[in-house]
DNA sequence: GTCTATATCTGGATAGAC
DNA sequence: GTCTATCCAGATATAGAC
């Protein structure tokens, strides 16, 4: 109909389909990698012939590549709570939640984007250059303002991001190495999970001088188990 | 000769060769992971001949195992300085910059090992179980010691490990995505290593209630909440 | 639009000459 | 011990029926 539209307007049935070819993909992108993945896994975790899937995609490289372009939009979330006028020890806090969040409700989308990034990230080079790079430096100034106020303790600001994102990703990228310390099995139990989300929090916020005077909660300490 | 040797004695010439052989599959292994590596590549790597690779492994896997004993080997060390008669600021930063300083100078074997963990640690879920869990539950306890004795802030023991190789390895595994955000290239260039290994100990010191009284230019201990 | 059947290629592994 | 030549399983991608 309208002469704006450049591709095809995709039909229900076609959004429909890739949605599931793209959830069963990063699943299986996941757990084996973007070699270790074959179209045949990715057709059968969606329940579909692997044609099917060439037909929507064209190639395995291809379906790879739409994969990253939704997590990447994802990880570009969650940074709205730092800004300017925000109290450092609340923007902070909810940040690094939110992260933990995404790490444990999205563990496979952590996974593919570590597996990218390990690789050297030869799909995603030019998106981290230019968009999370922008993104990182805005919020970054806004830290480095909080901390020529006298808002918080001076931590590098560039690297703050880098710390937080290691931090909690671990939790979903590292998580086989982090069940076999705690001596459980892999998702983590919501129980560990908070404890995790925890400790990153308060690590955090006291790394940056924003931690509460004192008053650990004495039944989220000790040794495990 | 003698008896005791239950194993052929490896020859010089095998020795030499196998190192070789286990230099280059650790280069290619973290360039490319598991799957994607091929024999033909790790071989070209090590200027040898497929079959040579063949004949003094056997199969990828197993060569692939031998290059991941070596690294766990490398993961076990550095935590002798953590000991209950030593003190606690020293001996988190002399572990903390030794951690920063295997991720710069052996980025590959961080990679390789991040690789296994991200794809669920088929080959050494047992090491960590074993040898990783005990060091761990060991070293934990004598940070919990410390925290008993009123020597540094309380943060739960375990997670400090898990926090500590996710802050320090990023900068080996996820390379690109820092390289990208600071608009340079990976390798890190010489200053910037130093400044993420500055700003990691002092993160990890000031988290722990234990940063030198290196001027900190206002209250730390926030009235916030 | 969807699926079956198949062409083509890549890569792990080995046989056997040297 | 070392290397060349080769085998064969498994994977991507496509042709063509429905």
């Amino acid at each position: 109909m309208t002469a704006v539209a450049a591709l095809p307007p995709k039909g229900r049935i076609r959004q429909a389909q890739e949605a599931v070819i793209l959830r069963a993909a990063e699943r299986v992108f996941a757990r084996r990698g973007f070699s270790g993945a074959t179209v045949a896994d990715i057709a059968a975790e969606a329940a579909l012939p692997k044609s099917t899937v060439h037909y929507y995609f064209g190639t395995k490289e291809a379906l790879h590549r739409a994969v990253l372009d939704d997590i990447l939009a994802l990880w570009l979330e969650g940074t709205e709570a730092i800004r300017p006028e925000a109290e450092p020890h609340e923007a902070l806090a909810a940040y690094v939640r939110h992260k933990m969040q995404l790490s444990a409700e999205r563990p496979d989308a952590s996974r593919v984007f570590a597996n990218e990034l390990l690789h050297g990230a030869p799909q995603i080079d030019d998106a981290l250059r230019g968009g999370l790079r922008a993104l990182v430096h805005e919020k970054a100034a806004v830290v480095d303002a909080w901390i020529a106020a006298g808002r918080m303790a001076p931590v590098d600001s560039t690297h703050l991001f880098f710390t937080v994102w290691a931090m909690t990703q671990t939790y979903a990228d590292f998580a086989p190495q982090v069940a076999a310390v705690l001596g459980c099995h892999t998702p983590l139990p919501a129980a560990e999970q908070r404890r995790a989300s925890t400790h990153v929090e308060r690590f955090v916020l006291r790394a940056c001088g924003l931690s509460a005077p004192d008053s650990p909660p004495h039944d989220l300490q000790g040794p495990i188990r």
